[in-house]
DNA sequence: CCTAATCAATGACGGCGTTATGTAACGGTG
DNA sequence: CACCGTTACATAACGCCGTCATTGATTAGG
């Protein structure tokens, strides 16, 4: 009644291999024969370890989520809040950055032949915010931003980013305004309108810049 | 020395039912036999027309620009260019609610098998900020706004747009940080960090937003 | 050792973008 | 008028894709 049990590896060679083609060849060049031939099996290990390509896409992109949130978790909490999230927020820049073809699968963009993420993936990758919404936290315990919804103010924060992102792998932000140059007005702008005063915000932004990603 | 003339609207068709099948069925729709299908012709059209589907939809991708910026330049100058500002952000995300799919292949999401834009594409997208340019030097002139360049604070603007309607559109945004909670307190924010005065700004903001769209 | 059960290899199917080849329409030329 | 070079489009093929039914291989329990 035991027979041969699945191979719990080559699921991962699979989501690893996946993940290793969108990087480097893009979303094109993701499919169940180069798969197959990059981890040395057959295409029907897809089938058998996931219903099918969307479900691996899925495994990768739950992938790409928790990769994204351990990198903001990693944001060290410092006694100047603002400048955590200054920092946060150059941690997601740079996890973008170094996954940009993943990032564009996570968040709807490269749809893949059809391929789209369902309420439970969304979900799951909600709690990135988190992070942000400590920070914010903090900013309002510290009277540096004025009270108000701290889970609103990480989404503000969470949309400048992802549209900062987005257009800078888009290619839209070049010379003079390239993504280092928005993205320090970006966030200039969005803790002012929290409520920070003008000359200390300005010092955590570029204290928040220097952290190390 | 002068052989069968080209049929000018077979090509304007192809653009137009690639748009319709983008629009109605997405992304993965769109191929060279549906299109031959619909128009009634075969996929070789694609190819004297154009250089092949990228060139296709480069071609609607243009169409898309252009009906964004018809759309933007629709939105009317009144003597409160704050409430313009925040109109032409409705305009904005209307446009994209209206073509999403159109959208998400206009600024890199939906790579539709390994499409993406050239620079000159992008160039041509860049026009779409003039509205938003010309909005907030008049917020300067007016001293709503602190003077700064209307061009870096437009492309914040642009960013934190770009960066909800993708997020809406992907699904992201629910309750109870819905788009329209968060593109209200993301203009408001904007606009604060822009250097407005806080009373005045809620009241632009609320004046924007019953604008029709 | 046999049997049941499960994974994976093979090959097929339909659909895709693209390309080679054929064909018919057109304007210039006699 | 006929003729011909040129070009637009049709047809069919090629290689690739995702998917799946079939079949062989492999393993654990009796």
């Amino acid at each position: 009644m035991s027979p041969r049990k699945v191979d719990p590896n080559l699921g991962a060679q699979l989501i690893e291999a996946a993940a290793r083609l969108l990087s480097e060849e893009g979303p094109a060049a993701l499919s169940t024969r180069k798969l197959a031939a990059t981890v040395g099996t057959s295409t029907m290990a897809v089938y058998t370890h996931f219903g099918g390509m969307d479900d691996l896409v899925r495994a990768v992109v739950r992938e790409g989520f928790t990769l994204l949130n351990r990198r903001l978790e990693s944001v060290e909490e410092t006694d100047d809040p603002v400048a955590d999230v200054v920092a946060l927020g150059w941690a997601y820049r740079a996890n973008a950055r170094e996954h940009r073809h993943l990032y564009n699968v996570m968040f709807g963009g490269s749809s893949l032949s059809g391929f789209s993420l369902t309420d439970a993936d969304r979900q799951h990758g909600r709690y990135t915010l988190d992070a942000l919404v400590r920070a914010v936290k903090r900013c309002v315990a510290a009277e540096r931003f004025l009270p108000s919804d701290p889970e609103l103010v990480a989404h503000q924060l969470w949309i400048a980013l992802h549209g900062l992102v987005t257009l800078d792998l888009g290619g839209y932000l070049v010379e003079p305004f390239t993504a280092d140059t928005c993205f320090e007005a970006q966030v200039c702008a969005m803790v002012l309108g929290a409520g920070d005063d003008p000359a200390r915000a300005r010092e955590s932004v570029a204290r928040g810049a220097l952290r190390p990603v």
